[in-house]
RNA sequence: GCCGACAUAGCUCAGCGGUAGAGCAGCUGUUUCGUAAACAGCAGGUCCUCGGUUCAAAUCCGAGUGUCGGCUCCA
């Protein structure tokens, strides 16, 4: 079933805020979010009329709230900074932003003070008041203000009055107290309606978003309807923050980094166990659905990537190098390279569907103001495969691979979304072979039953694809996976080929596929779902032999010999502490279980189990609890 | 890359013109303990790097690097 509505972009949760969600003005959100060349997978006939666009955040109650909050924040910075120029400011998930042109950078204590001046408007109850006015007179008082970034959109609104002729040359202003906005509302009643509120950071904004545009400076702030959803709203950034894998990746060590290699991790013992488990458990599903793993070279010669397209298109994110006058890049991708092996002899249409999985390692130039810890980073590896289809087979293969997808989530509790992805502006290829690639995937989508909602324009430029979305613990959406039809890129550009019956030479499709995506993004976010606490099957430590005293330790040494012979991994806390700081120690590492071993489970060969949740499970003979746990382990739950 | 902030012991942080501190971790000793922190002592730092101002710089200024919050980009 397709979805036909159109892509909310209200309806996406993101891990932070994004501002473009509404848009106070109709140019700004034209800009932001509209896509301007349609299919027919859009169907919004009144798409770019002005009541949808100019809908400020009123849709709902929170939402013009929210979108009030940012007049009043508006109103006191001019108040606080005279000759102030306005940008614009909207609301967007859980709060508001507004964008200021200010005489100096603003401070943590301004923003004290600015928020003073809020409450005193608040306690004023200005009502929020609309009027009406011509556009020429608006940009007339606009520029009298000097407020040149207001002028701008007045000027951008009437020059689509005139060439659209469907707008009014009519515009709105929402005025409360002494503070007047270019606004299409609809706000709260009066500024003593606005809950409770907090301005959170300052950070810079290109005007517009473009980076040719001046920097203006952005107020984020939140807002809510009463105290207790402001608390509630406060205390998830705070678990957030407590979760934050660059935080826990050194509490837990797992991996640091470093300035030597920027964007790079270290992967320290603990996180490399964790990575191998999760790569084991996808090798292992890899086997099982027929897929071959191949290793190709890391340094790789530049014609590679202009035979790829790479070169063009995506090579200002390759690292390049010289060497003996010839130029070579660092592989940012592991596809082009599995043409190679594909095209290493004639393939019959009896061969396929090939697939071939690699782990190689990549590296992508990403700017310097991009990097963050484990989710956006220069190396790293993917569970990746490309798979050589013959048409008839794409369907079936797709539907296998939305369910590869969630066997592999299931084994962390995820539940994966669909969202497919259609051709962007820069593009290559026939449009036609896009419009076809396209049409299968829908297909593919539509018979595996599928719920997906559609992302206009945002495929890669090689390929539609399927991207998959997970929340998770915090409520959080996260890109994960991906599946990408390519017609254009590895089967024209590298020509390949496989024999159809009749003895002819037929054009493959190849499918790109990740499942976990980056393994150092999937761990990054891993940690964040689980705070750290990793399911027994992933931890990097599933149980510690906590000995009582010292005349316990050489048991405690057999016990976990016994429990690594089932393949567990386990430490002895063989240390001075005593038995209390042993498990405190455990529980703050998130060990899953904790086995505590004195003269009475010594004597009958036994141990009872402590989780790290603080239950005691009941006492139990080595060898069977080192098989339980085992078996457990072995079923990759979630927990 | 751009705007802003930050960079002090392994970690978390204090000090903010007079030459470096705490807690935890570590080491040593005492303790041998029954389900989330035993006690004592010791050791540990080119205060990110380079340059400048000053009698004197961790502290003020400039540049660089890295990190963080955003913008932009994004397979």
């Amino acid at each position: 079933m397709v979805s036909r509505r159109r892509v909310e972009p209200r309806e996406e949760r993101t891990s932070r805020p994004v501002g473009r969600e509404v848009l106070c003005f109709q140019e700004a959100a034209t800009m932001a979010d509209t896509p301007s060349n349609d299919d027919d997978i859009l169907d919004a006939p009144d798409r770019g009329s002005a009541e949808e666009l100019l809908d400020a955040g009123g849709q709902d109650e929170i939402g013009a709230m929210r979108h009030s909050t940012a007049h009043v924040l508006a109103e006191a910075v001019l108040d606080l900074f005279p000759g102030t120029k306005l940008g614009i400011g909207p609301a967007i998930a859980d709060g508001f932003y507004y964008d200021f042109d200010l005489p100096r950078p603003l401070t943590p204590d301004d923003l004290e003070s600015i928020e003073t001046r809020m409450h005193e408007s608040m306690a004023a109850d200005h009502r929020f008041v609309r009027k009406e006015i011509a556009l020429d007179d608006a940009r007339a008082v606009a520029e009298g203000q000097g407020q040149i970034y207001k002028v701008e959109i007045l000027d951008d609104l009437a020059a689509r009055a005139i060439a659209g002729g469907d707008l009014p040359p009519v515009t709105s202003f929402y005025e409360h107290g002494p503070f007047s906005d270019l606004c299409k509302g609809p706000h709260v009643e009066s500024t003593g309606r606005i809950g409770p509120f907090k301005l959170l950071s300052v950070a810079g904004a290109y005007w517009r978003g473009d980076e040719k545009r001046p920097m203006l400076q952005r107020v984020y702030g939140t807002v809510w309807g009463s105290q207790e959803e402001l608390d509630q709203y406060l205390w998830r950034r705070a678990e957030a923050k407590k979760r934050d894998h660059r935080r826990l990746g050194v509490q837990l060590d797992l991996f640091s980094f470093h300035d030597v290699s920027p964007g790079s991790a270290f992967w320290h013992p603990k996180g490399q166990r964790v990575w191998r488990t999760l790569e084991a458990a996808m090798r292992e599903l890899q086997e099982r659905r027929g897929y071959e793993e191949i290793s190709t070279p890391i340094l790789v010669h530049k014609k590679l990537w202009q035979q790829s397209g790479h070169w063009d298109l995506y090579g200002d994110n390759m690292f390049r190098l010289e060497t003996e006058g010839q130029e070579f890049s660092l592989k940012p991708m592991n596809c082009p390279e599995s043409t190679i092996v594909y095209r290493s002899r004639l393939r019959s249409y009896r061969d396929l569907p090939i697939r071939y999985n690699e782990y190689g390692r990549l590296h992508r130039n990403e700017r310097s103001g991009t990097l963050s810890g484990l989710t956006r980073v220069r190396q790293f590896i993917q569970d990746d495969a490309h798979i050589y289809v013959r048409p008839d087979q794409l369907a079936a293969e797709i539907e296998a691979l939305l369910g590869e997808v969630r066997e592999a989530y299931s084994w962390f509790g995820l539940e994966p979304r669909f969202a497919f992805a259609t051709k962007p502006d820069k593009a290559l290829g026939d449009p036609a072979l896009w419009e076809r690639a396209e049409a299968l995937i829908r297909g593919a989508l539509d018979s595996a039953g599928a719920n997906y909602v559609v992302k206009p324009k945002d495929g890669t430029f090689y390929a539609p694809k399927i991207d998959i979305y997970i929340d998770d613990a915090l409520g959080r959406e996260w890109q994960m996976a991906t599946i990408q039809v390519d017609l254009v890129m590895l089967p024209e550009r590298f020509d390949l080929t496989y024999i159809d019956e009749a003895g002819q030479p037929q054009r493959p499709i190849a499918i790109h596929r990740a499942i976990y995506g980056s393994l150092e993004r999937f761990i990054g976010i891993l940690v964040e779902h689980f705070a750290g606490a990793f399911p027994l099957w992933v931890a990097p430590v599933q149980a510690v032999v906590i000995p009582i005293a010292d005349r316990h330790v050489d048991a405690a040494r057999e016990l976990a010999a016994v429990m690594r012979a089932r393949g567990l991994r386990v430490e002895v806390d063989a240390s001075d502490g005593r038995m209390q700081n042993k498990i405190r120690v455990a529980q703050e590492q998130k060990v899953p279980y904790m086995m505590v071993l004195g003269d009475r489970e010594i004597e009958a060969r036994t141990a009872s189990p402590r989780t790290r949740a603080g239950e005691q499970e009941p006492a139990e003979g080595w060898e069977k609890l080192a098989t339980r746990l085992a078996t457990m382990a072995a079923a990759r739950r979630p927990d």
